[in-house]
DNA sequence: CCGAGATTTGCACGCGCGTGCAACATTGCT
DNA sequence: AGCAATGTTGCACGCGCGTGCAAATCTCGG
């Protein structure tokens, strides 16, 4: 401990303290190894003196697992990937795995730069929260003997496994709701973005109105995000007739456009207005929300990614989808029931 | 790329392609390494054929730096540490290293279990966002020559570099606001983490309060989140007199307090109640809050965390505190200036 | 006390890479 | 042409570790 080396501890240097071999030092922190509980003993207490750690990076240069994972994720501090990067971690820990964040802005080049350092750092696995790796990327990956899992990005590319949520029925629930809470005049809050999980909500909310044939407006007015959803309200209500039903297809929509019809116009929620999110992020349940949406079952999620770099992976079959459900969560911020008509 | 050899590429097969010496390819990819035109043509072409990628790992193995900084952190999901990650993440990137997130709850055991996960890796520098490794497990880093990076986590021990927020002066300067709009009843929401940012801001404000011969409640009544902002405002405003100005020493307290305010006993925010919080996370911008509150240079911080794996470390004093200055963000959470006496 | 079997130990090799050193090729100048 | 200087290449070694193999040690019954 007093060695003011300024270097890493090696095993050799243990083995030496030890009156050892470096073998038996390696041994000693290998499972399954054979040393007797003399030695190991000796091993410990020199280590412990030294503060020797063995060198992952050297255990998974021949041994064919280097137990790092890659997270690929844009927008960290939005509430949703913070969340999906707090569960991961945490269940990758939990399985003797580490995760290495990469950070990128979502746009293609950055994306491509990530998922090259995932194989520069020979991470076994590669999960893919935001963005959409090309092909040929991914390809490489999965040459290369890495697990690619996509998470809702539902492009339904052949060789990764693809982990998603099922946004049709929720997407065609969410207008039920809204149906049952009387609303007539329907709208949906969407983004500019249009990644294919966020548009199959959008779509089969649609759907499911022109079923009914009720019509639906769409606001499209920027990224994904609170100020998107304010901005959203502000011109839903500046027009003669105003919605009294809204999707948001994700949750800081649904609040940046409830603060809007609140603060800005008066409007009472759910009263005179019905809101559904998605994603269900932690704000959902604050009291000045009390936001109706739709849970992602995140720990699901977790786990069966856990699962997935647990099996062999030459196993599984390559090209995998798994889908999960959302689930409901009900709050106050749709109407309970149908008004009466006089009222 | 048709291989499918479910490994990963090494230089040795790029090389035979190639048809040069494995040490040709080595230079291709080493900058400021020696290496005629033509044959980095041929290598980067074979290169590309087959799919490689340097292995950043092996080539850490001999070379000193392994370009790894690793992030412990708690609480990973809660706006403000996620802010942090994601501002952090960037930089390091931006200056070649990549971050490995090491999710803990804070508990020491699995700090202590971060902490020697940081040197299993080899990461060059670890950065501590929560919890308190303890001094052994610092020395042990240190002495393995890593630079160890504390951030708010001000206990001042020496040997890591300190990274803190000036507490003292904000909580001062939040006194001095609420005084400024009038506030006559004082009230604290802290938590019972009792950590010593937490902790100094707190005893800053009362500090000054207790300078102008004043009271202050204090509410101590969980961990630092919205609930407990939340329940500290069904304490403090079912009593017989309730305060007009809170300080609560995070964001997310003073949410779940002013919702509370709001929602269950009708409070008019600012008119008759002034809130200041501290961090100024995404939320506090929101419309349905409008918080008056600190905000922590993040991007500051994280320039000088670059700054400082840049440097050579050696150089640097080890035992070293830089502290950053929040600045007061003014919102609509706090009364303007004080009321006349007779309204 | 002896020997067969079980256990432990050390040696040596390989994992993929960077790099010093010497051999080799190229260039430019007289 | 001759020669020095410059540029390029390959060899071999080491980074820290796991592990197969054979030598060494131990165990235990006869």
């Amino acid at each position: 401990m007093e060695m003011r080396e300024r270097s890493f501890v090696t095993a050799e240097e243990v083995a030496k303290l030890a009156g050892v071999s470096r073998s038996a030092v390696s041994r000693t922190f290998t499972d399954g190894a054979s040393v007797s509980e003399g030695t190991r003993k000796k091993v410990l207490q020199a280590a412990e003196t030294l503060g020797y750690h063995v060198n992952h990076l050297a255990r998974g240069l021949s041994h064919e697992r280097s137990n790092i994972v890659c997270l690929v994720v844009s927008d960290v501090s939005t509430p949703y990937q913070a969340q999906m990067i707090d569960i991961v971690t945490k269940k990758l820990q939990s399985v003797g795995k580490i995760a290495m964040l990469i950070n990128t802005v979502g746009s293609a080049e950055e994306v491509a730069a990530a998922m090259r350092q995932t194989v520069n750092y020979r991470a076994e696995a590669v999960i893919v929260l935001s963005g959409t790796p090309s092909p040929s990327l991914i390809a490489t990956c999965l040459s290369n003997g890495q697990r690619v899992i996509l998470i809702n990005r539902d492009d339904q590319l052949s060789g990764p496994t693809n982990i998603v949520v099922q946004n049709g029925p929720a997407g065609r629930e969410a207008y039920q709701l809204l149906k049952r809470a009387g609303c007539a005049r329907l709208a949906i809050v969407s983004s500019t973005a249009g990644t294919p999980s966020l548009m199959a909500r959008e779509t089969a909310f649609i759907a499911a109105a022109q079923e009914d044939g009720r019509d639906v407006q769409i606001m499209r007015t920027g990224p994904t995000g609170y100020a998107t959803g304010a901005e959203a309200a502000r011109q839903l209500f500046g027009r003669a007739t105003t919605p009294d039903g809204i999707f948001c297809i994700t949750d800081l929509l649904a609040m940046g456009c409830m603060d809007v019809a609140r603060d800005e116009f008066g409007i009472m929620v759910p009263d005179e207005l019905s809101i559904i999110g998605f994603d269900d992020i932690d704000q959902a349940a604050w009291i000045a929300y009390n936001l109706t949406t739709f849970r992602q079952p995140l720990g699901a999620i977790a786990e069966h990614i856990a699962s997935l770099l647990a099996s062999d992976g030459s196993t599984a079959s390559a090209n995998e989808t798994i889908s999960f459900h959302p689930v409901p969560v009900w709050r106050r911020s749709v109407r309970p029931r149908a008004p009466r008509s006089g009222e």
